[in-house]
DNA sequence: GACCACTGCGAAAACGTTTTCGTGTTGACA
DNA sequence: TGTCAACACGAAAACGTTTTCGCAGTGGTC
C-alpha cells in the first residue's frame, strides 16, 4: 500500500518548508516564481491531491450534504435523490445518503453519526415509525447545534426548518376534479389511515372536491387501508361489490390492485370505470393501461431543497431568515386508466 | 449557532487537561474514579460527541464506504445498496452514494473526491460511458493508492480488484431452457447491441441453451435494440410479423414492450406466446400479466460486496490475498407470462 | 554607512482527537 | 530519613492542512 503524498512528504522531498509548499500549490504570491514552478511540479508529477479530511477539519466545513430517507427502494425517493444531487454538484457538494429503513432507531443513529462532523447539513424525510411516536428530539438537536436541516415530503408541523412540500390536498382535488370532469359521478377512495400524513392530506382533497362539486360523500365508497402487506386482498374485498364508476388511490399500488380486482370482476378500464392514482412512477407509464396519475415532482423537490440548505450554508445572512416552505406544484399526468 | 463541545472546551470548564477528559471518557484506568465521574457526568449532561472528523484525520479511517453507480432512479441498484447498506451498518461502516450519471467524466470526478480522504474503499458499478471508452486509468490509479475496490454487476474484466456478478450467461440460459421445458420452439430474443456485456453475455446464453436443446439458432428471431430511448418502436417493428411463441428480453422494459406489441396482434400472453425477462424488478410483480423473470438478487450482490470489501479493509493479511470474483446465482421465478 | 522596503521563506498555531511519556505527590517500607 | 512504587494527571506529538507572523537577506536611497 503507497502512502498518498503529502504536504509535509514534498516538502522533505524538496527541501523547504510546509508551508512554502502550500502556499506555492495555491499560488501565493509569496512564493518565487521558480519554487512555485518546482513544486507544482513535482506534485503534478506524483499526483498529489490534497485529503479532504484534514481540510474539513480545518475548515469546520466538509461541503457535503447528509440525506435521510425512509427507504431507498422507492423510485420517489430516488427521484428526489436525483434532484438533490444535481443542485448539490453544481455548488460543488457531494451527497451522503442514508436510509432509516422506516425506524425511528435507525433514523436517530443516522442523524447522530452524520451530524459529528459528517456533513455541514440536512436533508431528510422523516421515517414512519417516527411520525407515529411523535419524537422529534433528534432533529431538534441538530437544529439547536447549528446545522441547518430542510425537511422534504413527510415533514413535522412543529419543527422550525425549512420545508419542501407538495400540495397533497391539492393534488388531490386535481385527481378528483378530474374524474368528476370527465362524468364520474360515485367515486371511490382507496387511502392509507390517517397517521400517514400524506394520506390524511389526499383523503381530505377528496372530500373537498367532492363537496365543491355537490357530490355528497359516502363513507361506504372510502377504503382506509389498514396493513400495507394485505393491501391487495383488502382492495380486493373493498371493491367486491361496490358500485363505482371511478377510483381515486393514493398510491400507484393500491390503484394497480384496484385495476386488478375490477377486472377480475369482469369490469374494464377505463372503460367502465376509472382510475387515478397519485405518484408517478415507473409502474404507471408501463403498466397496461397505463396510469392517469398526479406527478409529485421529485427531482424538482430535491433540487428546492439542495438549494435551500445551501442557502442557509452560505450565507451567514441566511442563518437568520425565517423559514420557509416551498410548496410543489403536483401536475395531472392523463394516460390510459381514465375516459378521455 | 451554539458551538459544539470539544474536549478543550470540557477541559477548560472542569480545569483539568484535554488529556484527562480525553482519559476519562475512553474509561481509561489511569484516571482516578473520581475525575472520571466527573467528566463523564459533565459529558452527557451537554451531549458531547466526538467529532468524527478529527477521529477520521487521527486515524487514517474513516468508517465509510464509497459508492459509485451509474444511476440511483432504477430499482436493481437501490436493491444493490440495499445490502450494501445492510452490511455495512452492521460493521459499523455507513455508506456515501454518489452517481455518475452513466458519463465518464462524473465517475473520474466522484472517485476523485471520495479517495482523497471521504472513504476507506470503494464498491463501484462503472459507467456505461465508461465501458464504451474502455479508459480506466481512474480505477488503476486509486487501487495503486492502496484502497480496496470492488466491482459490481458491470465489472471490467483487467482490473485488479475484488468482483461480484452474476452469471449472466447462466442465467440467460435458464430462461431459455425453462422455455423450451414449458414447449417452446420458436424463441425470440430481445437484448442490446453487444458492446454493453451484458446483453452480450445473456445473448451468448440464448444461443448455448437452444444448442445444448438441439434447436437451430434463427437470426430472424433475435433483435439487437439500437437506441434505447426508441426500444418501444423498435421491438414493436421486430415482432409484427415474428412467428414466434416465446420471447427471452434482457430486462424488464424489452419484456413488457414486446407483451403490449403482441397484444396489439391479438396475441395473448401466456396464452399464445410466453415472455421472460432478466432483472426481476417491482414492474414484474405488478404488471398484468406478472412477469416471468430471472432475478438477480441485488440485495444479496451488494452484501456480498460489502463483505468483501470490509474484509479487505479490516484485515491486514487480505491485502496480499488474490482477488475474488464471487457469483451470484440467479433464480427464476414464474410468474403469469409463461404457460404452466 | 545608516535606514528602509521588499522579497522569499520558515515557524508555529489552529482544527479535535488519541496516545506516549513524563512528572509531581503520596504512602509504605527499610 | 531516604528510597521506591503506585497513583493521578499533564505536556506534547501526531494526523494534514492553511494562515499569520516573523525574520533573514538584498538592494536602493539619502
Amino acid at each position: 500500500m503507497k502512502k498518498r503524498l503529502t504536504l509535509k512528504l514534498i516538502a522533505k522531498e524538496l527541501d523547504v518548508s510546509v508551508s512554502t509548499v502550500s502556499k506555492a500549490l495555491r499560488d501565493s504570491a509569496e512564493i518565487s516564481e521558480d519554487t512555485r514552478q518546482k513544486i507544482k511540479a513535482f506534485a503534478k508529477l506524483y499526483n498529489y491531491k490534497p485529503n479532504n479530511i484534514a481540510l474539513s477539519l480545518k475548515n469546520r466545513k466538509t461541503k457535503t450534504i447528509g440525506v435521510i430517507i425512509p427507504e431507498i427502494v422507492h423510485h420517489y425517493f430516488t427521484t428526489v435523490i436525483s434532484g438533490i444531487e444535481q443542485v448539490a454538484n453544481e455548488k460543488g457538494y457531494h451527497v451522503i445518503i442514508c436510509t432509516s429503513n422506516n425506524t425511528f432507531d435507525k433514523e436517530v443513529i443516522n442523524l447522530e453519526i452524520l451530524a459529528n462532523g459528517s456533513t455541514d447539513g440536512f436533508i431528510l424525510s422523516v421515517a414512519k415509525e417516527t411520525q407515529q411516536k411523535g419524537d422529534y428530539h433528534h432533529l431538534t438537536e441538530v437544529i439547536e447545534q447549528g446545522m441547518p436541516l430542510v425537511m422534504f415530503d413527510r415533514v413535522i408541523e412543529g419543527i422550525n426548518c425549512d420545508k419542501v412540500i407538495i400540495d397533497d390536498m391539492l393534488g388531490a382535488k386535481k385527481a378528483v376534479q378530474h374524474l368528476i370532469d370527465i362524468g364520474c359521478k360515485k367515486i371511490g377512495l382507496i387511502t392509507t389511515i390517517d397517521y400517514v400524513s400524506v394520506g390524511k392530506l389526499r383523503t381530505k382533497g377528496y372530500r373537498e372536491a367532492l363537496a365543491d362539486n355537490n357530490i355528497p360523500t359516502d363513507e361506504n365508497l372510502i377504503l382506509k387501508v389498514e396493513d400495507f402487506d394485505q393491501s391487495e386482498a383488502e382492495i380486493q374485498a373493498f371493491l367486491k361489490n361496490k358500485d363505482v364508476d371511478a377510483v381515486f388511490a393514493v398510491n400507484e399500488h393500491f390503484a394497480i390492485y384496484a385495476i386488478k380486482a375490477l377486472k377480475e370482476r369482469g369490469i374494464d378500464v377505463p372503460k367502465d370505470v376509472s382510475v387515478i392514482a397519485f405518484t408517478d412512477g415507473e409502474l404507471s407509464k408501463r403498466f397496461m393501461p397505463s396510469l392517469t396519475t398526479i406527478n409529485q415532482h421529485g427531482e424538482e423537490m430535491g433540487a428546492q431543497a439542495a438549494r435551500l440548505l445551501i442557502r442557509k450554508l452560505e450565507n451567514e445572512e441566511a442563518e437568520d431568515e425565517p423559514f420557509e416552505t416551498i410548496i410543489i406544484e403536483t401536475s395531472l399526468v392523463k394516460r390510459n386508466s381514465t375516459k378521455h
